[in-house]
RNA sequence: GGCGCCUUCGUCUAGUGGUUAGGACGCUGGCCUCUCACGCCGGUAACACGGGUUCGAAUCCCGUAGGCGCUACCA
C-alpha cells in the first residue's frame, strides 16, 4: 500500500465535536495503515473567531483519545509551519500567482454593497452570487485604489461554461457547472486567507494524497479543484463523509444535546467506545462484528465501505458501547478508577470491603458514575423502610426466625466475615437451618431478610451485602430489626 | 429559490437481480433468581412513492416526494 498522508485541519473554536472526531479518526486510520503520515494543521484564518488555547485543548483531547498525529505545530514537521496565521507569506506569494495568470482580481466592493446585491438578486428570484462587476475594472483603475489604500478582497476568476467534476472516493462522480460557481474570496481584506485558498495550497505543499472531511464541503470542491488547476497541480483523492445529524436529522449541532468529545469524557464514555462507537457511524465491517479497538479498525477500515446517507448520533448505543467496554476491565481497574470519589467510604468501612463492593456490584454498570453511586448507596445510611417490607417484618414466623437467625449470625467469627466467598456460603446456610424450625424458606425467607437488613425491595444479592457491611453494621441492623418485629407485636 | 448530495426496522446498518430482507441498540415476552441488574432464549419493527426493464427487483433505469448540505471578506 502507498503511504498516504492524512490531515486533520480543524479551525481552532476550542473543542473537538464528535464529528470532527469521526473525520479526524477515518484520517488517522488511513495513514497508520499505509504507513504514512497524519497531519495537524490549526486553520486559523478567520481572526474573529479565535479561541485562546484551543490548540492546547485540542492537542489534550486527542491524547485522552489515544490518537496522535506525526506533524503539527506541536511537533513540528518537514512541511511547515503547521498553523496557517503563521503562513500569511505563502499565501500571499500564491495569490500572486494567481493575479499574475489572470486568475484572480481585486475586489472593492463593500459588505454593504453586496448585501445589496444579494437582496435584490432574492427579490428577483435568482440564486445570490457575486455579480462579478469588479472583475472588468481596468488593471491600472485597480492598481491605483488599492494604492491609495483602498480596502479590497481578491476573488478567483471562475472561467464560464464549464463542467467540473469530482471524482469522490465515497460518492464517485459529481459535475457541476463552472456557471453555478461564485467567485469565491481568496484573500480577505485584513490579509488572511479563506479557507479555500489556504486549504488547497497547504494541502498542496504538505504534500496531502486523501482530503477526507465532512459532506458539508462537497459543493465547494470544484472551487477546489480550479485552483489545483490554475496553479498546475494535482488534485489529491477526495472523499466525502457523510454528515453525523441530530435526532431530527439535521446537521449536529451544539443545541441539540452533546456534540463535544469532551462533554462525553465528562459523562464517562471511555475514548475506546467513543472511537468505536463513531468509527461505525458510516462505515462497516462488512460482517456482524461490533466491537473494534482502534488497532482492529487500522486493520480494516476502508473508505469502500464507507455509506453516502447521513447518520443519527445515538447516545443509548454509546452508552451500551460503553458498558461492553467496561466490562472488560478487571475489578481492580475499575475500583482504582473510582477509589477518587470513594476516599471516605474505603477509610470508614475498610477498603477490602470496598473492594468486593465494586466487585458484586458491576453488574450492567454504563459508566465508572454508575459504579459509583452503586457502591456509596450500598454503604450509605438505611432510607426510609418501604411500607410493604415492613410489613413482613411482623409476620411471627419471620420474626421468630430472626432472632435465631441472628444468633447464628453473631457467631460466625469475626476472621470468616472478611472471608467473602466463603462468608456468602456461611450466610446461605445459616439462613436456611434459620427458617428451617418454623417452615420459612425460599422466597418468603429471603424476603424476610430483605426486609430485616434493608427495608427495601431491591438491593443487592444479601449474601454478598453482609460482606460488604461488615459484622458490625449488620448485626446491629438486625437487632434494629428484631426490636421493630418485636415492639409491633407488644403494641 | 438555485445547485449538490441522500433515502432498508424508531436508531446504526448488512444486502450489488432469485434471501423466510440478516445483525446491533432500543422496546418487549420468557427463563434464571431472595429482589433489581447481569446473563440466556424469543418477539416487535424496514426496502419513501409511482412507473418502467426483466421470467424475477430492496438491488438496474426514469420520474415524484421527502430529508439534508451549500448558497459569507465562517470554516
Amino acid at each position: 500500500m502507498t503511504p498516504r498522508r492524512t490531515r486533520y485541519a480543524p479551525s481552532p473554536t476550542g473543542y473537538l465535536h464528535v464529528g470532527g472526531l469521526r473525520t479526524a479518526l477515518y484520517n488517522y486510520l488511513l495513514a497508520r495503515q499505509s504507513g504514512g503520515a497524519f497531519v495537524l494543521r490549526i486553520e486559523d484564518t478567520d481572526q474573529t473567531r479565535k479561541v485562546e488555547g484551543a490548540v492546547e485543548n485540542l492537542y489534550e483531547i486527542f491524547a485522552w483519545l489515544g490518537l496522535d498525529f506525526d506533524e503539527g505545530p506541536r511537533s513540528g514537521g518537514p512541511v511547515g509551519p503547521y498553523v496557517q496565521s503563521e503562513r500569511l507569506a505563502i499565501y500571499n506569494d500564491h495569490l500572486q500567482r494567481l493575479v499574475t495568470t489572470g486568475h484572480a482580481y481585486p475586489c472593492f466592493c463593500s459588505s454593504e454593497a453586496l448585501e445589496i446585491m444579494r437582496a435584490e438578486q432574492s427579490a428577483r428570484g435568482i440564486s445570490p452570487m457575486y455579480d462579478r462587476r469588479c472583475r472588468t475594472l481596468a488593471r491600472d483603475a485597480a492598481r491605483t485604489r488599492i494604492a491609495s489604500g483602498e480596502p479590497h478582497v481578491w476573488r478567483m476568476a471562475v472561467p464560464p461554461g464549464r463542467v467540473i467534476a469530482v471524482d469522490d472516493l465515497i460518492r464517485g462522480t459529481v459535475e457541476i457547472r463552472s456557471d453555478t460557481v461564485d467567485d469565491q474570496v481568496l484573500m480577505k481584506s485584513d490579509g488572511f486567507p479563506t479557507y479555500h485558498l489556504a486549504n488547497v495550497v497547504d494541502d498542496h505543499w504538505m504534500e496531502i494524497t486523501h482530503v477526507v472531511r465532512g459532506e458539508e464541503w462537497l459543493t465547494s470542491t470544484p472551487k477546489h479543484m480550479l485552483l489545483y488547476e490554475f496553479f498546475g497541480w494535482t488534485p489529491p483523492r477526495y472523499a466525502h463523509l457523510p454528515l453525523l445529524l441530530n435526532p431530527d436529522r439535521s446537521k449536529m449541532s451544539k443545541r441539540s444535546g452533546d456534540v463535544a468529545v469532551e462533554d462525553y469524557r465528562r459523562r464517562g464514555i471511555l475514548p475506546e467506545a467513543l472511537i468505536n462507537h463513531v468509527a461505525l457511524l458510516g462505515w462497516h465491517p462488512g460482517d456482524d462484528r461490533e466491537l473494534f479497538g482502534v488497532r482492529d479498525l487500522i486493520a480494516e477500515f476502508s473508505l469502500e465501505r464507507v455509506g453516502k446517507a447521513g447518520a443519527v448520533f445515538d447516545v443509548t448505543k454509546l452508552f451500551w458501547m460503553n458498558s461492553e467496554y467496561l466490562k472488560e476491565q478487571s475489578d481492580d481497574v475499575l475500583f482504582e478508577r473510582i477509589r477518587g470519589e470513594l476516599g471516605e467510604l474505603i477509610e470508614v468501612n475498610g477498603e477490602a470491603r470496598v473492594r468486593y463492593a465494586v466487585a458484586s456490584l458491576r453488574g450492567g454498570i454504563q459508566t465508572y458514575a454508575d459504579l459509583t453511586e452503586r457502591v456509596v448507596q450500598v454503604f450509605a445510611p438505611a432510607p426510609h423502610p418501604d411500607n410493604e417490607m415492613a410489613r413482613l417484618l411482623h409476620e411471627s414466623a419471620i420474626r421468630d426466625m430472626l432472632g435465631d437467625f441472628i444468633m447464628r449470625m453473631a457467631e460466625i467469627e469475626a476472621a470468616q466475615w472478611s472471608e467473602f466467598a466463603g462468608l456468602e456460603d456461611r450466610f446461605k446456610s445459616v439462613a436456611a437451618e434459620a427458617g428451617k424450625p418454623y417452615g420459612v424458606k425460599g422466597r418468603t425467607l429471603w424476603r424476610g431478610l430483605r426486609a430485616a437488613l434493608t427495608g427495601q425491595p431491591h438491593g443487592p444479592e444479601l449474601a454478598k451485602l453482609v460482606g460488604m457491611w461488615g459484622r458490625e453494621r449488620t448485626l446491629s441492623q438486625l437487632g434494629r430489626a428484631l426490636d421493630t418485629a418485636r415492639n409491633a407485636l407488644s403494641r
